[in-house]
DNA sequence: ACTTAAATCGAACATTTGTTCTAATTTGTG
DNA sequence: CACAAATTAGAACAAATGTTCGATTTAAGT
């Protein structure tokens, strides 16, 4: 039994220090074993167990079955320059990292300038998390384009029947949302470098 | 030159979605050359560029070369509660990813809670990331132990040649700085859930 | 001590795999 | 078109590798 934990920790140690996995064979000789079989049969017990993940007959196919550790990265847009859509390669500035019980596909960040949403929270300078997947509601704090070169983060919300963004600072105005404001996604997560 | 490309993102695929590398043999077939030559002949120029690595003669060996990848998570702590050290194990209450080139060993993270540092951007629930390397000076934000089983964000600043912990609310008042009040470290980051 | 099960070993086998060499093919260039 | 360079193919080889089988040793329980 203890060899088995210190097979796995073996596997892992050497996915995480190389990058890929190691063989049969130097599992053998890392945890000091002389036969590759009694590999095998510590590796066959692993894998019914649910420890391990591997392929048959594919060598060095050892997957890492780490509890926390698996991080995505999203990307970062800057500033939506004329003409380039949203997600076009310019406008990449950089990446920031997010849990992966958190990620999806549809996850974007943006960066914040200006203070029309500091009452909020939301700070010039920050990074918001967007998920295109998810429409802002009333209430929500959401991504809008304002025309076709501009984002904007504010709340969503009903006045009178009618939808505004409203931000989150008394010298802003509402803005009465027509049918030039396209919702972007809704912000779940706010990163800042103090 | 496209080739390369090609298959350097076949390779990056199969790692991330499979979690081992690919054999020369797979890499033909998905990129859609007959002969596990030429695909050598395009790793060999991958590798001798830096865009690959891999080790000679082990099979499935390739490392993921992407420029941005490397995370490292920081313990958030919940609350300090008596009689534990800071850092201790019950308190861990989860993990933040943090981009590598921020990261240091001084870091941890700390669930805020109350909205003393309302005015700051700093809300009840966020999660702050302090570094103990960094003694907070006049002016930062600060974590301080404010007695052996609690810890608090708040600005320093000294005002009339005396030290104040200050919060960014005006329903709270300024803590003079004593012998019982330690700092803990410097917040340089800030993490929400909206 | 005896029996049974588990762990290990040793050897062998069939594939998988990385690598090399030469020839054929495609591409680029003047 | 003609020529050189780059790319691809094809085949072959040696080494690495996963797997299996039976025998041996070790550990565990009665």
């Amino acid at each position: 039994m203890k060899k088995q934990q210190e097979i796995l920790n073996f596997i892992n140690q050497k996915i995480e220090k190389e990058g890929y996995s190691p063989s049969v064979r130097e599992i053998a000789s890392a945890v000091g074993l002389k036969s590759t079989s009694s590999v095998q049969h510590h590796i066959n017990n692993l894998v019914s167990k649910g420890l391990l993940n591997k392929k048959p007959n594919i060598s060095r196919s050892f997957v890492k079955n780490s509890p926390i550790n698996n991080v995505k990265l999203v990307p970062i847009i800057g500033s939506i320059s004329a003409g380039t859509p949203l997600m076009a390669e310019e406008n990449h500035i950089g990446t920031i990292p997010i849990p992966e019980e958190k990620f999806n596909k549809n996850l974007f960040a943006l960066r914040v300038s200006g203070d029309s949403m500091i009452d909020a929270g939301i700070f010039n300078g920050d990074t918001v998390v967007i998920n295109k997947e998810i429409e802002p509601k009333d209430g929500d704090i959401g991504a809008f384009m304002v025309n076709e070169n501009e984002a904007t983060i504010k709340f969503l919300d009903t006045i009178s029947g009618k939808k505004y963004l409203i931000p989150a600072n008394k010298n802003y105005e509402n803005i009465l949302v027509d049918d030039f404001i396209q919702p972007v996604g809704k912000v779940v997560s706010l990163f800042r470098d103090i």
